[in-house]
DNA sequence: ACCACCGGGACAACCCGTTCCT
DNA sequence: AGGAACGGGTTGTCCCGGTGGT
C-alpha cells in the first residue's frame, strides 16, 4: 500500500525535523527518530538509506519551499525600492512557519560549511537571491529610483541583513519581534540607497 | 611546575579550536584533541572536566577578546555616523584573526541555541553590543546627525547586518571580500538613518 | 526469530554467571561477557539494558528457583522437629547446583547491602524463610514437640545457621563437607529447642 | 616529621574504610580517598604502594583486633557450656564497634574468595576460632558437661552460626537486635549439645 | 513490498590506578 | 609531599545490515 508508505515517510521526516531542531543532528539517534515516528528501525532503513539522507531531504524540501515562495512573489509595486521593502515581509512568513524549529537552519549551515554536497545545495539559493536582488537594483538604477551603487554589493547587503535578522531571531527569539525588525531594517537600508530625499514607507 | 601546566592547557585549547573548526564539535573526539596537543587523555581530563568545558573556555576567551576590542576602540570621530561607519572596520579584524576557523562560530551559535549555559554566555555580548549602538544612535539623534528613529530598532539593524555578513563570510568565504562588504553595507544603512543628504566616509 | 533470541539471552546469562562468579561483577567487563557468550555488544544491549540488569535477572532467577524448591518440599514428617531437620538437606541441593559459582552469592549480598532495589529483591526471601520457619515452630510448640521459645528468635537462629554454613562453604569449600555440616548443625540446634530428651534423626 | 606522617597514614586508612564500606572497593577511587583524607595523590602513593595494599592493611588490622579480643577473653566460667554462651556476647562488641561499616566485611570475604593472598590472611582466623572452640568442646566432653559429639562438627556449627548472624545483621540491620539474636541462638545450639537436661541461662 | 526483530562491531566520553618530576 | 601526566580500560550507544514473517 503506497499511501501508508508515504505517510510513514512523512512521519519520519517530521519526527526527524523536530529532533534535529531540539537536540541537533549528531545528538539525535535513529532509534529516537523511530520512536518519535512510531516505527521500527527496519522501517526507517527501508525508507531512507541513512540518517544523513533524511537530513538532505529535509534540507532540499525547505529550499524548494523557499524557491517557490520567491517565484510566487507578486511583482506589482510602482518602484523598485517599494518592492524591496515589501519583500521584507517574507521574513514574517519564515518566522511563522518555522516557529520552534529554527535551529535546524544552523544545522544546515553548519553542515554546509563542511560537506561539499550539502554546501552546493544550500549555498546556491543564496547566490540566486543575490542575483535576483542585484538585477532589481540595476533596474532601480535604470528607472532612477536608486542611486548608482554597485548592484552586487547592495544585493549582498540585503541578503546579509536578512540572514543576520534570521540568525538573531533564531538565537534570541524573545528579544524582539524579528519580523518587524526585518521590515524596518530593510527600510533603513533601502533609504540609504534610494534616490528620493524623503523617507519611504 | 606551573608553567608546563599552563603550556599544556594552551596546547589543548589550540588543538581543540583547530579541530572543532575543521570537523565540528561532535565529530571531534577527545582522543583526537589529545593527539593534536601531543598529550594523553589523562592530561586532558586533568585540565578540563569535559570536552564541553573546553568548548566553553574557547567561547569565553573569544568573547573576552571581542569585548576588549570594542572597549579599546578609539572614539575620536566628529559625528556619530562617521564613528559607526569606522567601527565597521572591526569586521576586518574578525575575519583576519579568525581566518580558517570561522566555522567554530557556527558551533557557538548552535550550542547557544540549545544549551542554556552557553546561551547565557554567548548572547549577553550581543545585548551589550546592541545597547552600545543604541546609545550611540541616541547621541546621534541628540546632536542632530541622525534622524529620530527608534534607537533600539536601528541598533538591531546594525547588529543583524554585522552578523549576517559574518555568517555569509563563513559560509561562502570565496564569494566576496566580506570585510569590504561589511564596510559598504554599514555605509548604506547609516546613510538610511543619517540626516545629511551627502554620503559619509 | 524468537527461538534464536531466547538462546542468545541464555548464552549471555550463563556467560555472565560464570564470569561474575570467577572474577566478580566489577572486574567483569561487558566485552568479556560478549566474548564468553559468542555474541556482539549490539546483541548484548539488545537483550539487556545494562550489565546491572543482567545481574538482577540472575539474582531473581536464582531466588525464584529457591522459592520453588521450598514450596515443592514435601511435608510428610511425623513431627515438626523431624521436618526441620530434614529440610536441612536442601542445603545439599544448593551446594550441588551452585558448585563452582558460589561466589556470586557474595556478590548478591554485597550489592544488596548497597543498592536499594537489589536489597528489596534479595532480602524479601529471607523474611519469607524466617516467617515460614517461625510458623513451623509455632506449630511445633502447639503440638508439644518444641519448647515454648520465641518462634521468631528461633527462626532467626535457623536462618542464620543456614546462611553461616553457606558462607563458610563458599569461603572455604575444601575444609569440610558443608552439606553434612549443615545437617548436623541444624540437628544440634533443633535438639536445643525440641522437647524430647532423645536426639532426633 | 614522623608523627605527621603517621597521622596522614591513619587519615588515609579511616577515609578508605569509610568509602570502601559505603561504596565498595571497586567503586571507590583513589582520588576520592585522597579527598576524604585531605591529601594529594602523591602523599597517598608515598604511604601505600597501591589501593589494594590499603585494603590488605585494613583487613589485617581488623583481624589483629579480633585475635586480641579473643585472647583477652577471660576464662572464668564454671562449665564449658556457660563459657561458650558468654562468649556470644562478643558479637555485641563486633556490632557496636563496626556500626555503619559492616559491609566492608563482605568486601573482605569477597576478595578472599578470589585472591589467594587475601584468602590466606582472612581464612586463617576462622580456622583458629574453630580449633579454639573444638578444644573447648573436647574439654566439655571430658568434664561431662557436653555430649560426646564430634568436636570439629560442633565447632563448625558454632562458627557458622556466628557468621550467619553477622551476615544477617549486615544485610538487614533493622530487622532485629542481632546481638541478642546471637546470644539466644548460641544458647539454643549449646542446649542441643550440652548434657544437662535443664536449659542453660 | 513493507516492517520488525535481532545482531554486529566500531567508537564515544570519561575515569582509573599509577608513575615521574620537582 | 604535591600535582602533572600517562595510557589503558570502562560502559554504553551509535548506525546500520540481515533474516524472516505479514
Amino acid at each position: 500500500m503506497q499511501q501508508r508508505s508515504e505517510e510513514t515517510r512523512q512521519h519520519i521526516l517530521v519526527a526527524a525535523a523536530d529532533l534535529f531542531s531540539k537536540n541537533g543532528f549528531d545528538a539525535t539517534g535513529v532509534a529516537e527518530i523511530c520512536r518519535g515516528a512510531g516505527i521500527s528501525k527496519g522501517a526507517f532503513y527501508h525508507h531512507f538509506t541513512s540518517k544523513h539522507t533524511v537530513f538532505l531531504v529535509l534540507l532540499n524540501d525547505w529550499l524548494a519551499g523557499l524557491q517557490t515562495s520567491l517565484s510566487d512573489f507578486p511583482k506589482e509595486d510602482a518602484t523598485i525600492p517599494a518592492s524591496l521593502v515589501r519583500m521584507a515581509g517574507l521574513m514574517d512568513f519564515v518566522f511563522e512557519t518555522a516557529r520552534g524549529r529554527l535551529p535546524i537552519f544552523l544545522e544546515f549551515w553548519l553542515q554546509a560549511s563542511r560537506d561539499a554536497q550539502v554546501w552546493g545545495s544550500a549555498i546556491q539559493p543564496y547566490h540566486e537571491f543575490q542575483a535576483y536582488f542585484a538585477s532589481m537594483i540595476e533596474k532601480g538604477i535604470a528607472e532612477g529610483s536608486i542611486q548608482p551603487v554597485d548592484p552586487q554589493q547592495a544585493a549582498r547587503a540585503i541578503v546579509s541583513l536578512a540572514m543576520g535578522v534570521l540568525l538573531q531571531g533564531l538565537l534570541d527569539p524573545q528579544a524582539a519581534d524579528w519580523g518587524q525588525v526585518a521590515r524596518e531594517s530593510i527600510q533603513f537600508l533601502i533609504n540609504g540607497i534610494a534616490i528620493t530625499g524623503k523617507k519611504e514607507g
